[in-house]
RNA sequence: GGGUGCUUAGCUCAGCUGGUAGAGCAGCUGACUUUUAAUCAGCGGGUCACAGGUUCAAGUCCUGUAGCACCCA
């Protein structure tokens, strides 16, 4: 007989007298946290004569079912049964003897405080919410194996208080994000995520059929081009949190269907969305640690107050000596100068990302304190507005945290002509192989030609955000159900 | 893409230079109206990830495959 037989042969048991174990319905009118506050001043060994009710799962039965511990979203409560305090000790007690370590109850009775100290309902009936087939790891050790705390993550939520917080903290920080952007007026869209022109982002899309159109569509790689047709069409601040989709591969920062938080700001630049970006993150750290210092990776980390600002190549030329404005445009000679730094090119580079190559090769891994990364070269960024002094960089920044990437930004590229040309070379990119490169869209060109007003835009990695403010260092422990290879 | 490690009972893990597969928890039977990882007595439970190979004999050695983890690119 195995565990599982054992628990059918109980459920079979159950439904012999007459129980559904299964029932449609139950409505608690406490949780254990609602009850260890309210009769904190209960004394040892006293019942008060209020009527509860709690539910929730049997983790552990002692002396053969008298004590129960009942865990519920909040907390735990004990549950104690004797024959002198059950409505209907018979009846009661066989169902007692029917329960396993995983099964859902809800109890009824007095709020009592045992002789030892522990809280307690002294049960008058019991009913049996779910009998549960399966049964749990082990209540000390937990659940260990990381693959099946990915693939039965409703196994490891039951038992692992860690992953329970994270998760919720997650959705702490989505929500504080929210209500932080609808307070300052913005307005939450939604885009296709079916796109017919792959564009707003470098990357390879998944594709996919609708069958009655009998066409493919690209999954989206980023929202970007819908949000600022939406700000063409005079939505001055919107913002849309969704799931974007990147054909690559799966590691400890990648996972291919993840979060993103854009917004676009009208009468805004990329000055704006570094102060934005800060408040943002700050506030959603304020509200789920209570302080703006935390530790991440090993690292000591402050995110309270005006994060560092350093242009790209002031930090490409701190890493190397090279003074790129010197040689502005000039691939081949940037190529030449970073390989006799020690830069491991492939030779064909532009001068853009050399540069790009420099920051990724010597820079990144070293920025821990928040730092904005600001003024990138223009020929690495299609879709951003030149800067105001210099004609070959753009108004662009990222943010960078303990080596890793939280934020992209910038004044957003407005200018219709000066659009179709990026997208041309993006074309010409892709034409000479670069399947992460843009394709034209002929329409939003289209849509900058009416007009859009001087706007910035940011975009956030969601998960990666969560990580960072959960201290946890895999992106899958950060998502419910991250995308797993196919067990043999 | 390259390297390393892990995969043994429902869970957590032992298993030495190759010699008939072990523990704790969970489960079952019973005792105890007692608890805080309750206790006591007894019992059942295994395709040792998968596929090959070496050997009289493989959980153990070799090769390959898969998943997961870590490091590197």
């Amino acid at each position: 007989m195995s565990e599982r037989d054992n628990r059918l042969e109980k459920l079979r048991k159950i439904e012999g007298l007459g129980i559904n174990a299964y029932p449609n319905i139950f409505k608690p009118t406490h949780f254990s946290k609602d009850l260890n506050d309210q009769y904190a001043e209960l004394e040892n060994d006293t019942v008060s004569k209020d009527i509860v009710t709690v539910a929730g799962r049997v983790r552990s039965i002692r002396n053969s079912g008298m004590f129960i511990d009942l865990y519920d979203q909040q907390g735990k409560i004990q549950i104690y049964s004797h024959e002198n305090t059950l409505k209907n000790p018979e009846g009661e007690q066989e169902k007692i003897n029917l329960l396993d370590i995983g099964d859902m109850i809800g109890v009824e009775g007095f709020i009592k405080r045992t002789k030892r100290g522990e809280l307690s309902v002294e049960a008058h009936t019991i009913t049996i919410l779910a009998k549960s087939l399966q049964s749990l790891p082990e209540k000390h050790h937990g659940l260990k194996d990381q693959e099946m705390k990915y693939r039965q993550r409703y196994v490891d939520l039951i038992v692992s208080e860690e992953t329970r917080a994270t998760l919720i903290n997650r959705s702490k920080i989505i929500t504080s994000i929210r209500n932080q952007l609808i307070n300052k007026d913005f307005l939450e869209v939604e885009t296709p995520a079916l796109h017919a022109i792959m564009g707003g982002a470098n990357a390879k899309p998944f594709i996919t059929h609708h069958n009655s159109l009998k066409r493919d569509f690209f999954l989206r790689v980023a929202p970007e081009l819908f949000l600022k047709r939406l700000t063409v069409g005079g939505l001055n601040r919107v913002f849309e949190i969704g799931k974007n989709f990147r054909n690559e591969g799966i590691d400890t920062t990648h996972n291919p269907e993840f979060t993103m938080l854009e917004l676009y700001q009208a009468y805004a630049d990329y000055n704006d969305m570094m102060d934005i970006t800060e408040e943002l993150i700050q506030t959603a750290c304020k509200e789920i640690h209570g302080t703006t210092d935390i530790e991440y990776d090993g690292n000591q980390v402050k995110l309270g107050g005006k994060f560092a600002r350093r242009p790209m190549l002031e930090l490409a030329k701190e890493a190397t000596g090279i003074d790129f404005m010197d040689i502005q445009n000039n691939g081949p000679e940037a190529v030449r100068l970073a390989k006799e730094k020690g830069i491991k090119l492939k030779g064909n580079e532009s001068w853009g990302e050399v540069i790009e190559e420099i920051f990724d090769q010597r820079v990144e891994k070293k920025l821990i304190q928040p730092t904005f990364v600001t003024d990138y070269p223009k020929d690495i960024c299609p879709l951003t507005k030149e800067h105001r002094k210099e004609e070959s960089l753009v108004e662009r920044f990222e943010l960078f945290i303990c080596g890793r990437e939280f934020a992209n930004a910038y004044s957003e590229l407005s200018n219709p002509i000066d659009q179709k040309e990026r997208f041309e070379a993006q074309v010409s990119k892709r034409e000479s192989g670069d399947d992460e490169a843009n394709m034209m869209d002929a329409d939003y060109v289209n849509a900058l030609e009416y007009g859009m007003p001087p706007t910035g835009g940011l975009g956030i990695g969601i998960d990666r955000l969560v990580m960072l403010l959960t201290g946890e260092t895999s992106i899958r422990d950060v998502i419910a159900f991250p995308t797993l290879k196919d067990k043999s």
